[in-house]
DNA sequence: GGGGTGCCCTGAAAGC
DNA sequence: TGCTTTCAGGGCACCC
């Protein structure tokens, strides 16, 4: 699933890929794909712009259009494919880009939860209603260890789901909130509360070094998250937790354990991460 | 605030 | 073998 190394790895592709190209056309197969305004709208709005920058904010790619912002969330199993417009496509592509030059981008996605947005530009990230409830970016550098601290001390939640929740950090998902807390040591369920600020600058510390050896490795390539744009990810060889129950723990040869936490298949050795 | 559930979806995996 | 049921999962609405 995309999380923000797999985002960061596809809109530096596409950057690569596309540069500042214009979108001659634009149809939508799957109406649900468009979150806002309506596909119609969407579609006659962000005909004729060109790309200017290609960014990212947690897991949201943006495509600056200078008038516009076009912002794409690829959830689960989102993916953006360059191809020929002659050339056929599988029942999975949703949304379709004609571009200046004959190309086509095709946004495809089995699960159909991925979902675009268009607005009027704006200065701060923060404005566009789809970030209102965005914290900020893990690479954010207003993110710090004081901010965590402020943010969770006092909140009863425990780790993982603080790790997952968008609100503070944006970007981690299920893989590598599993990977943060075994970096950690602590268990998934730690109380959020018994972090001390020393504990709050080592995990924005193990989060940042996560992600970015995940970016330098192209993002992690496993069950529905195949490759995307011809982007196969390696880090996947690098997970020492995740998706491995019942695999021995590189660190002490216990068996790691399966468990559900948030609503979340969650995987920990028992051994090296301890409850406090 | 915080935990729980259901929804959006599909295909893989498990169950029979 | 083959059909049926269950399940996963990011984000959000909604419940208590
Ligand atoms: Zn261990």
């Amino acid at each position: 699933m995309p999380e923000l190394p797999e985002v960061e790895t596809v809109v530096r592709t596409l950057e690569h890929q596309l540069g500042n190209v214009t979108i001659k056309d634009c149809h939508v197969l799957w109406d649900n794909i468009i979150a806002y305004p309506t596909p119609q709208t969407f579609c006659a709005q962000i005909k004729g712009k060109t790309i200017q920058h290609y960014e990212r904010y947690g897991k949201y790619l943006l495509f600056d259009l200078g008038s516009m912002m076009w912002i794409a969330h690829m959830r689960m199993e989102g993916k953006f494919y360059i191809q020929k417009s002659d050339e056929p496509y599988d029942k999975h592509v949703h949304v379709l880009f004609d571009l200046q030059d004959g190309r086509q981008l095709r946004y495809h996605d089995t699960r159909k939860f991925g979902k675009m947005y268009l607005y009027e530009k704006r200065k701060d990230i923060h404005q566009y209603p789809c970030f209102q409830n965005i914290g900020l970016d893990a690479f954010d550098e207003r993110l710090t260890p004081t901010y965590l601290y402020h943010a969770l001390h006092k909140r009863k939640i425990v780790l993982k789901a603080a790790l997952l929740d968008q609100s503070v950090i944006a970007g981690i998902g299920n893989i590598y909130a599993d990977e943060i807390c075994f970096a950690l040591g602590m268990h998934p369920e730690t109380k959020i509360y018994h972090l001390r600020k020393k504990d709050f600058e080592r995990l924005l510390q193990e989060t940042r070094r996560i992600l970015q050896g995940a970016i330098r490795y192209g993002g992690t390539t496993i069950r529905s998250y195949t490759s995307s744009l011809g982007v196969d990810g390696r880090f996947q060889l690098k997970l020492k937790v995740h998706a491995k129950k019942g695999e021995k723990c590189p660190v002490c040869q216990g068996e790691i354990k399966k468990i559900t936490v948030a609503t979340r298949g969650t995987c920990y050795c028992p051994t090296c991460q301890r409850k406090r």
